[in-house]
DNA sequence: ATTGGCACTCGAAACAGGTGAGTGCCAACT
DNA sequence: AGTTGGCACTCACCTGTTTCGAGTGCCAAT
């Protein structure tokens, strides 16, 4: 059938130009893979996949190189998924096992993920929103100054120092602890937030006001995004791997690292650790990336998406290799955290 | 007089080859500078200076570029602090003073040095073993389970989770809560360590077993140096700008950014704020970094070094502006670490 | 539909000559 | 002794030219 080889060629141009990094030509290509025509043949279809949109030539004599729209195909139909050697395996999972509180497990799957994939890897915070309370503490520093901390499910420690306009003693702190406590544990943030408007008034008009500010700033600590912005970086060091007429956007690609707003655009929507979220080149939502391609996905505990995580890198990348490796590494990490 | 002159000459060398980026040669000295002698002068003090290995050409027919013994007499002889401007200095003030916690002045920090002397910035988190305890809390998650919150004078919050062999009710943790604060409060985290030691033997033996757990687990989280060593990196981005030759070194450079291990070792010890590290070229305690120099210097409060920050670029660079800039950064800092 | 043949294209590499910034050295001047 | 003008020389860099060859498109034959 012709265009099932037409197929198996776009696929050998692809694997081709990733692993060499240079345009490819009809007759290298029938030496390499085992397609049993000849190069005319192959001329042929190139000729066709070329006005369909799938490859273009830099230069008028020279190989083929993929589009951003023949890479798409390559990934929607004809990349299989390259299962991870047993070694990688044992290797991500012992890392992971290894790791001793949240930030060392965000920071290990980043190192993992860049390490694995050779790209640069990206690592999102689990994100506030979803989490519940697990505890509120009120800690009296001195007479008018209160240590207030906000312990979450995902193990995230939320801290706030509360300046009073009055004194409050012991006992009082004491009854506005289970007060807050009483409202908000096991509660999802957003929740908590709404039934803590109603813990101030329980209180006698002339002790309102500490009570209110207490309140406040727990709701402010809550509804604090900030932290959910939070991303991890890691691997920039690949960025010079790429070389080529990839140093050009190797600046803008710097630039975007370092503003966590892009990184968390590029991330995207986090989805099911099962479901992989690529985008490749202009499909990337950032106009100075549109020669990388991001793949992300979910992770979290009980398969619900706290948060993402993914690998950003030129388009010319190894789809498969790099799919398996980024939905591996999501779903150890997501065991880790049902576990934790 | 005439080494007076060969010292001037190789400051013109400096600035022109730190702001041309190209080779300067002895028409365009005596033309750019206002010193009164002629080419033919000129070339005679340059052959001495290379004689004595303070520049170097890099073919014969060209101009002349500093060595790093040249950059290291021009930043110890030759030049002077340039003072901030007015505006300059406003922007510090009122950047920093906008910070509300500690991670927010460190991030705050490096994202201004970096944006000042537009080089790749480092700043190191101030170091536990100078701070002192302001309070420790106990907070019950569950029955033999417990929170432990340390809070230290820099503002910075260490917690660990403590499982407990046995239950304890609220009353035995409110006793322990105590004791751990009276054996504490405000001493240096090496004295109260030691300090904490005793603190299970004023318990009667069969109640000693838990209280053991949870000393143990205060001392490690005093003496955790892991946290000591976090650094953070902004202004990578600033790596495009050197271009040129050094497209060579920036791998090696985003690698060590990656060490945190290396950079600490790049920033060297902490010093006062007053006192600046320059190091250039192999002056720099990383083989691959050579062709970097480090702009380092302490800062904390009360001008007592807690920690280092510094930039790292091109030994190529504008020393009198780094230096000053990096030493006004640090002073603020410290001011603001001061009044928190 | 496939294939061998063939003329054609055009980037990359190799080569050649010209240009000029910069040098080193020397003899003359202060 | 220190400074200067003069002068021959070097060598990276630019520019134009040539050659080379991988790769193409097209066509006629199978």
């Amino acid at each position: 059938m012709v265009e099932d080889r037409k197929l198996a060629v776009l696929r050998a141009i692809v694997e081709d130009y990733v692993s060499t990094q240079e345009p490819v030509g009809s007759k290298a290509l029938v030496e390499r893979h085992g397609l049993g025509v000849s190069p005319a043949t192959v001329r042929n279809d190139m000729a066709a996949l070329e006005d369909e949109g799938f490859i273009t030539q830099p230069h008028t004599s020279a190989g083929r190189i993929p589009t951003d729209k023949g890479y798409r195909l390559f990934v929607d139909r004809l990349s299989q998924v390259k299962p991870l050697s047993a070694a990688e395996k044992r290797a991500i999972a012992t890392l992971l096992r290894g790791a001793i509180d949240l930030d060392d497990v965000v920071q290990r799957t980043v190192r993992l993920l860049a390490h694995l994939t050779r790209q640069v890897a990206i690592v999102q915070y689990p994100t506030l929103s979803r989490s519940t309370v697990r505890h509120v503490e009120l800690v009296t520093l001195a007479s008018t100054r209160l240590l207030l901390v906000l312990i979450l499910s995902t193990g995230r420690v939320e801290q706030r120092v509360v300046e009073l306009p009055e004194a409050l003693d012991d006992d009082t702190v004491a009854r506005i602890r289970t007060a807050l406590n009483r409202a908000t544990l096991g509660e999802k943030l957003s929740d908590a937030a709404e039934r803590l408007v109603e813990v101030p008034e329980q209180y006698e008009p002339d002790e309102r006001a500490p009570v209110a500010v207490i309140v406040a700033t727990l709701v402010e600590a809550m509804s604090d995004h900030r932290s959910d912005e939070r991303v991890v970086v890691g691997g920039t060091a690949n960025l010079a791997r790429f070389g080529d007429g990839f140093d050009a956007s190797i600046k803008p690609m710097l630039e975007a690292l370092e503003e966590h707003v892009v990184l968390l655009k590029l991330l995207g929507e986090a989805s099911s650790p099962s479901r992989l979220t690529v985008r490749i080149g202009h499909e990337v939502p950032h106009q100075e990336l549109s020669t990388t391609s991001v793949v992300a996905t979910g992770y979290g505990p009980g398969d619900e998406a706290l948060a993402t995580l993914g690998i950003v890198g030129p388009t010319r990348m190894d789809y498969p290799g790099t799919m398996a490796t980024v939905r591996a590494v999501a779903r150890y990490v997501s065991k880790i955290l049902d576990e934790g």
